[in-house]
DNA sequence: CATGAATGAGTCTTCATTCAT
DNA sequence: CATGAATGAAGACTCATTCAT
């Protein structure tokens, strides 16, 4: 083995270990923020307390994100693929039938709210009422959600065979849908402590929503 | 007329002309705190903004206002009593029916979301994520509206001679209806310019309410 | 009594009880500064604070005195009036002995430091290192105390036939005698609580002046 | 002298330059802050002007130092530690004999008070009337001076023989010494430009102390 | 790429002083 | 004279961001 070749295999090793590290880093400043938004508040936390909690130098910080906002903007886009992760990855597998909603009540419940106190911090108080940058990306990922269950309940309408009603219907759903579970991320997760049984809450929620979806769409009574 | 009469009357007369002053120097600084949080964001709104709009000195502001946070405060309970007095004052005259609720929906949307944009948004965003004092006093006038709505629904269950269920699952009736319409205040009127119908909207909201609290509730369908 | 003769009674008596109620209330407010100053000191005590304790209002304090610095100058002035007389008021009925002096230590210790404790504050601490003004002032008053022991100093050593010695070092001795009741005033009675025994220090005290004057007059030892 | 060699003294070399840079800072700031509190008074000068002279930004002086109060008071104890230093300095290495103190008050007036204008402002009249803060490290500066100056006085006594008297009368004795000197500097080099002859004023100075102790001390005239 | 000391614009807040009543 | 609400200049302090090493 020639010297060059060694050195080639040198870089080649350093280069996967500088990019692991990197994205360690990276990890480490995002959970840093993520605890201190959420415990402190996002006005409350500075970026020399990120940087100290993550290890890592106030510069490291502005390498890797462009600025303090940015910090929470990232924060709220990967809260947004979790719970999309979280909402769909099961669904897709599944019939799409009606039942399947069944499950992603309690799973956003139990596999977010009360899983990822932090994130739920972030995403339904930390992320509001602050500056017009960081309210568009809130706003980007609560429409996509929003969009996901508006289709996803079109496409089991369709598989039920109800009549057809207009798109903005559907749309009117999702933001109610969108709207009770942050309510309740909010209230029952944030204010209160946790709710006393979340499975119940959670039937009572599909019941509520069934009932509601069932007269609105009006296909009668859905089960 | 006397001397001493007409000194008694002019005391009286600068003396209301003072309180009426004063009133109108609050309400002045409230109002351009509330333009300006709307217009520019909380946190980018400064003391000295507030005062100049209103027409005032940055020292006026704060023998009314213990400090910026105070103004928000304020604003925050404003808001929710004339929420309050908007949904209740009709429906406290009215038979308590189940139609009753019919209205109150397309009231909040209405006199409230379209009728105070600027309201609507210190609400529903700059009042959130700011610091725990303000998400104290936020989260006080939230509960109340909710606790206000669970109370109706219960009156309104008894009136039509429903089987009793847990207060539980009247605080969670409450909670979704608090959030389906804090969604829709923020999807439809801050982020969106306004919905096209607000009357459709608002009858399809009932509508779904309706089936939903009809299958929670178990008394089968309201209508 | 005609009317004219009323009239010109009624304005008498009320002058009288204006310039006794003028006399109160200036009273009253210098009351509450020095209260204030001693207890918060100087900076720590807004002129709001001096109007509630004196029950009079803002305003009213400003038609008695110039400014706030106006009020600490007042002090100084009352206060090195008080300790003037103190001193002086006994000891020029005396026969002007050196042994007169003898009481003039204790009754500076007795009589200001321990029976004035606020005024004591004020006059070696709180108007101490304010504005050029004050210092102005507070100067003055200790050149005038200076001046005036200087000059019993001269008297005394007259009186016992001593050989005349340069008159800056009568002010040499004045300065010492000065500097040392101001640090017992400093050290024993703002910093500690107060001396254990007052009448010792104050014996010891004469003991070590008349030492050091007998040094320094050259007049052997003074008993 | 090869690459790695270099490489050390180049770190070397650039973490010393930081240290200095660093030292020269903070001493840059101090000096700045000594000159304006002496000049403007400490109320009167800004922590801008301060950072304006001493060549730094507003935000560099909060980084060396907590808030205003921290300057002064580091100043305090920077005087206090050059006092010290000075009066002792020469004293240890003498044979503690009376007249070793002949030179203490000298020193004093010539290499402190005349010396060091700004610092004897500082130390005498801008750190007096402050806050509670300021006015601790005051107290514990002049009673670690105080105290100092008593055990002196006690091995001095001891040393030539004296017969035995009460701790709380050398204390009283340093309380003396301070209270002169320190009146001496407020007199003569703060209120007037700077005495005529230093040498003459501290002889007598001398005389004064000594025929004040001997009498005190009961230990007869010492000369 | 990492560091962390330095920057300085930005803001809240205080409070002595004024003056219309 | 008395009042006390209004004034607004002044200043301490923070902290996101930069950049020389």
């Amino acid at each position: 083995m020639n010297v060059q070749k060694r050195r080639n295999n040198e870089l080649s090793r350093s280069t996967l270990r500088r990019q692991r590290e990197k994205q360690h880093r990276v990890s480490s400043i995002l959970n840093a923020a993520e605890k201190l938004f959420a415990q402190k508040g996002y006005n409350q936390t500075s970026i020399e307390e990120i940087a100290d909690l993550a290890e890592v130098s106030v510069g490291t910080v502005y390498i890797h994100f462009k600025n303090k906002e940015d910090l929470l903007i990232k924060l709220i886009h990967e809260i947004g693929n979790i719970v999309s992760k979280l909402l769909w990855g099961e669904f897709e597998e599944s019939d799409h039938s009606i039942q399947a909603f069944n499950n992603l009540g309690q799973i956003f419940l139990t596999n977010f709210c009360l899983s990822n106190p932090e994130k739920n911090i972030i995403f339904f108080r930390e992320s509001v009422g602050q500056s017009a940058e960081v309210e568009e990306h809130r706003k980007q990922v609560i429409i996509k959600i929003t969009t996901d269950i508006k289709e996803r309940l079109q496409i089991v309408q369709q598989s039920i065979g109800g009549k057809p009603i207009p798109d903005s219907s559907y749309e009117l759903l999702a933001v109610f849908v969108v709207g009770m579970f942050a309510q309740m991320a909010i209230y029952y997760f944030i204010w209160q402590g946790k709710p006393d049984d979340i499975m119940d809450i959670s039937y009572k929620t599909m019941s509520f929503l069934f009932g509601g979806i069932g007269n609105l769409l009006g296909a009668g009574n859905p089960h």
